[in-house]
DNA sequence: TCGATATAGTTGACATTGTCTACCTCTGTG
DNA sequence: CACAGAGGTAGACAATGTCAACTATATCGA
């Protein structure tokens, strides 16, 4: 039951997820295997597939709980009434995230992921995130007010998060360093696109 | 010579690349393994190895060589002595390469690279494209005339290039389709994008 | 209370992969 | 003609995902 459901049993389980993301935290995506799992909580090299089928149903477990671990991070954001300040608080928030937790960043964006239909979970958890980007732009009134678009918040949506997770990822790839942009490079061009954002979301004509 | 210079040898270097990359078309990047390149050539498991030292070291040829057909494809457009209108064109011979070949795009941006300070070849070609976008965005004067912003384009192009990006990054991720957008949406999203991008590029004060 | 059954874990096995080393087999050149 | 070296072959090794069989243990129905 809740106190102690098969206390050691499903520990783990949890063991084997918190586990497997410090391996990738430590060796990258491709270091990650089961049998490592299963040797660094000194168990069989068997235990953890009583608890996942296979090695994509672990890593879809943790792509749902990046997922809603992000979204999470970007409500945490000062409140603010005006849905353009709001906006902004959001995009920083996704930012920070994507710094703060590269691995997982690149996990949920920027790594071949298991089939979503074969986890729904997963692909719930990254809807709503999207959603939460969908719906702050809804708000924002970008087309004149008598017309109605349903889908245009969807649109301009994209738009932002293609900039948003376009900067994200360039940010954290290996291609930059090739670049050869010193940091604080990279943090104007962090600002320049915010203001190139605010610029273009005006209302359509 | 010609007809037949060591035919079977220096073939088989290039037969390797091109096989490798029809199976990563065929099966994804996990797909590919120097064995699986032998055994459709029909020679032995070592073979490969004679030509490239690693898996990584033939990953990254074939990164180079794609860097360096992306350049020329983005050079291939319709010529204008308009810079906005050259920016245009480049960033829709950006969306259709993505497109075209979105096996490729993912090798380039969307899939971890071999070690480019390794790789000297390959983080070369990758940066010849970038100048290229750069280029253009110096052409534009995005600041007043009297400004001088040697870096200024730079930022502006990591703007566009972020936009870019990260669109035809999720444009070919699984990630959309769970979002379950069709493609009459996505050919809007990507237009509503080109015009959110053109309202946002211009002089800044 | 006792036995059936499901759960969680162990051990052993198999095919596949990258990579190492040793061998063969041409071909051109001194 | 010998021979050196490039290109190709063959065998071995450790690591991985996954399958199957076995064991211990705890829970539940009779």
């Amino acid at each position: 039951m809740a106190a102690k459901p098969k206390a050691g049993p499903s520990n783990l389980r949890e063991a084997c997820i918190s586990e497997a993301l410090q391996i990738i935290e430590d060796a990258g995506i491709e270091g990650l295997s089961l049998r490592e799992v299963a040797r660094r909580l000194g168990v069989s090299h068997q235990a953890p597939y009583k608890h996942f089928p296979s090695r994509d149903h672990i890593l879809a477990e943790i792509l749902a709980r990046c997922f809603d671990e992000f979204a999470m991070f970007l409500d945490q954001r000062p409140p603010s009434t005006d849905p353009f300040i709001d906006l902004r608080g959001m995009g920083e928030r996704y930012m920070a995230y994507a710094q703060l937790h590269p691995v997982k960043y690149r996990l949920m964006f920027n790594t071949p992921m298991p089939d979503p239909d074969a986890h729904p979970q997963m692909m719930r958890n990254a809807q709503r995130a999207f959603a939460l980007l969908r719906d702050r732009l809804k708000d924002m009134k970008l087309r004149p007010a008598g017309e109605f678009h349903p889908s245009s918040a969807s649109l301009d949506a994209m738009f932002v998060w293609s900039t948003l997770h376009g900067l994200a990822s360039i940010l954290q790839s290996d291609t930059l360093r090739t670049l050869q942009m010193s940091d604080i490079e990279l943090q104007q061009a962090m600002s320049r696109c915010f203001a190139r954002l605010s610029l273009a979301l005006i209302p359509l004509p």
